[in-house]
DNA sequence: TGAAAGTGTGATCGAGATGTGACCGGAGGG
DNA sequence: CCCTCCGGTCACATCTCGATCACACTTTCA
């Protein structure tokens, strides 16, 4: 999903130079990475590149975007498409969503909005922040699933360590005492051993750690607890739109 | 007998009857199954159950259709909200859809555009409920002759195990809680005990494994439920062990 | 209405997950 | 260099939770 980090890549295609430089100067000024196709042809070619949304005016020189829409569906891409346009008869906005965009909104209109519009697109194909899968490094979770895995491999997890693993993936870089563990890990109203943590990180470690008795993701922070690395997002071949 | 997994889900919250009898008939038309609030409170309530999208009206007579929106994500749970309401002036949009909306169709609206938003969204979210044969690895059904299968051989599968095959093949990979498929399966208005579920995943595996005793199409998570295995997915097999 | 099939529930058994203490070895400090 | 302290590992007791089964209840269909 495009959205570590770095910012997230729009691709304006609006053939009106007034309404383009209006809306690449919004969508830069709040910070997208944006790219611009003024025809039909100029954003197939575009298209070869992934991006994180595509703003699609309909009424283009050399063509209708709702035909750029439909091949993009049609070849798999889920890539999110807000539709721009001036036509705004009922039939056509049923048929621009038909076609596979996730929004419609009618020109003209208020940037506001549209970049609210945008806002809940990209959370919503993002997958939002608290539920959705979490990335670090090479290991990823998903809570809602209850899976996670390093790369592409996945792991077989008990639930008290898939726990843990949760939780150190939501704080990464931070040291953690082991009576902060079981507070927070294992409730605070287990009463017992901190040992038990050690016990955990162990079995953990034996399925995360690439060499188990060399460990470089879950670090030991001695005198103090356990810390999983923070690998500032180093990429391990992601991409899920297509 | 409701049952979940045979169509979409709605819940459909507005406290003016005549709009609310206009949208309601209209859903039920194309075969969502319909549950209505007709207050913040009520909707509360009722969201206590999951749904697969929620109709938003803001103006409620015992408080803010955007409190329940707001509550819902500060919560965690990213269920579809597509808010109607006659608020129309600009930064009403904005907020609406800012506090987590994932559109915002303001009244009077056109239906086919609500259900084409509707489609978008359930869409987008992947909990657009066909009507067609699915597969999944070796098994297949198919909703409207109700029949299943694996591979050439036809299942003998009873109602509800049928029921359970097809929600579980909908969402291959995904984990889910007893309770979970209590509600999506059996209905939001039966209340009975969550061991029910495995006697029914027992009579299911019984027809669907290959060897019952060693289940690899219906998966066991500890401590959760159950999930259908995501074929999708290399090899899941026993990885290392300490 | 009666028989047969389908479904829900509680009891029991056993597999598998978890917590704990003992023991070992290495890191740090004097 | 030695001593002490702390973390790693392991085996095992314990306990939780899932599988199974029998049976009662419900629904369906003749």
């Amino acid at each position: 999903m495009a959205s570590g980090s770095k910012s997230n890549r729009v691709l304006l295609v609006e053939d009106d130079a007034r309404i383009r430089r209006e809306i690449l100067d919004a969508l830069r000024a709040v910070g997208y990475e944006v790219q611009v196709s003024v025809s039909c042809s100029d954003a197939l070619h575009a298209l070869h590149r992934e991006y994180d949304l595509v703003l699609l005016d309909l009424g283009l020189p050399d063509g209708d975007g709702l035909d750029i829409c439909r091949s993009l569906r049609d070849s798999g891409r889920s890539v999110p498409i807000i539709i721009l346009t001036a036509r705004d008869a009922p039939d056509q906005r049923v048929r621009g969503l038909d076609v596979g965009a996730d929004d419609y909104l009618v020109k003209p209109f208020h940037l506001p909005e549209l970049l609210a519009r945008i806002r809940s697109v990209l959370r919503r194909t993002g997958r939002s922040v608290g539920t959705g899968p979490i990335r670090c490094g090479a290991l990823w979770a998903d809570p809602e699933e209850r899976t996670a895995g390093r790369g592409s491999r996945r792991l077989d997890l008990k639930p008290r360590e898939f726990e843990l693993l949760l939780f150190l993936m939501r704080h990464p870089g931070r040291a953690w005492t082991r009576e902060q563990l079981l507070d927070r890990v294992w409730g605070s109203t287990f009463d017992g051993a901190p040992r038990t943590i050690d016990s955990h990180i162990g079995r953990l470690r034996s399925h995360v750690e690439e060499d188990a008795s060399d460990p470089h993701v879950i670090e030991t922070v001695w005198g103090v607890g356990y810390r999983l690395r923070d690998t500032g997002l180093s990429d391990v071949g992601s991409e899920e739109n297509g």
